[in-house]
DNA sequence: ATTTACATACAAGCACGTATGTATGTCAAA
DNA sequence: TTTGACATACATACGTGCTTGTATGTAAAT
């Protein structure tokens, strides 16, 4: 066939993608033929080699169409920095779940990242590119709670690096296991509550460590 | 080669696991070859395919093989009934942390279970199992807290499904980022910590949801 | 004698990467 | 404005390795 305008590549290379998350989606990463992908972009593997290196690349397109706006939020939620930081944080980890209760791309895509795909080989790249953007945005959750104990407004005691570990465990957790099987519980409605089991857990720590606090009467 | 007895057939067969562990480990299930398998344990995918059916079943008897012990700690958990229920759950949930932690053979396949695997295709049954045995973990979280809060010892406006599928999300969640890498925190003395923000927060639940508690001083 | 616990041999099918073809956009020079 | 050269955006074709399932062989255990 004959060569397309530039904009009639770039929409090619969306298709791609979009095939892409369909095919993976069904099939898992390891099992999901180019061909097929191709054939479900109306092209053939000659466009996938053009517009990606390998499956891998095509692969770290796909994630980052959808979590660039995610890190988007979290910076934005880390830089206007007027308001009370503990409940910017809150709020920033709760929208997290909402857009993925509300956005069917994003449930695919966060099912495809924790159900079908093996961060493993020719994928380590992918892996490490993982770890890399998790790190960056652990560093901002840990700067936020940082701010929070020095606003007095989460407890000396609290360590903002584990704490964010916690966070950030308790978001991924519960998106994984809310796309594995969305029937289980109503991700829109208990998404706050629950985030907020964690986080007034954190704003009731004990304070000087030196008895142990029974929280109420035992 | 010769025929063995029951018993080295049986040895025959751990072999077999263990090297499905160690190739699933190294190169993902789905790139993972039976003939490496075989080979890793000194026989021939005959011998895979007279033990076992395919690469599911063999997937299978390996997760079995770990997560039995787990199940078991939770069902004693929910079975000792005397004591304090609440942190009868408390300390199940950072016991089956710890046991991560130190348990080089269950850090191996979690990491496989939550990173290198594809639960999709022929794997389809695997995923299925796998969301089973947790509804059924999950079972028996939520009735530990649905006794914690007839003792009183939880604020009724806690819902126990919702505060099981937190805890489990957490664990979990914990687990999979902690086996991507190691070294971002110690699990082995956070666990307690991370666990008591989480169960802290559900103590501290508004009782009556009319005006917000403030635990202590502020 | 029969079953067990494997080893060996065989056939077949993807799926991948690369090499090459090709018609059309693009853009500078005339 | 037209033209010609080059780059672009794919399609097609080819070779090849790897893995899987099954069928069959076989020697020892029972």
């Amino acid at each position: 066939m004959a060569r397309r305008t530039r904009e009639e590549a770039l929409e090619t290379r969306n298709r791609l993608i979009d095939a892409a998350e369909s095919v993976f989606h069904g099939k898992g990463v390891a099992h999901a033929s180019l061909e097929e992908i191709a054939a479900k972009a109306r092209v053939t593997r000659g466009a996938v080699y053009w517009h990606f290196k390998d499956k891998a690349e095509l692969f770290d397109a796909m994630m980052q169409r959808v979590m660039l706006p995610a890190e988007d939020m979290l910076e934005r939620a880390g830089g206007a920095g007027e308001a009370d930081p503990l409940e910017l944080l809150r709020r920033a980890t709760v929208d997290v779940l909402l857009r993925t209760a509300s956005d069917k791309r994003v449930q695919r895509v966060f099912e495809i990242a924790y159900h079908k795909c093996e961060y493993v080989g020719d994928a380590v790249g992918v892996r490490d590119r993982h770890i890399a953007s998790q790190n960056e945005c652990l560093k901002t959750i840990e700067a936020g709670f940082r701010a929070c104990v020095r606003a007095g407004r989460l407890p000396a005691t609290v360590k903002p690096r584990i704490a964010a570990i916690g966070a950030m465990s308790l978001v991924s957790g519960l998106i994984a296991n809310w796309v594995l099987d969305p029937r289980s519980f109503s991700l829109r409605t208990q998404a706050e509550p629950l985030v907020d089991f964690y986080f007034r857990g954190l704003a009731t720590a004990p304070a000087p460590r030196k008895k142990k606090r029974v929280p109420k009467g035992r």
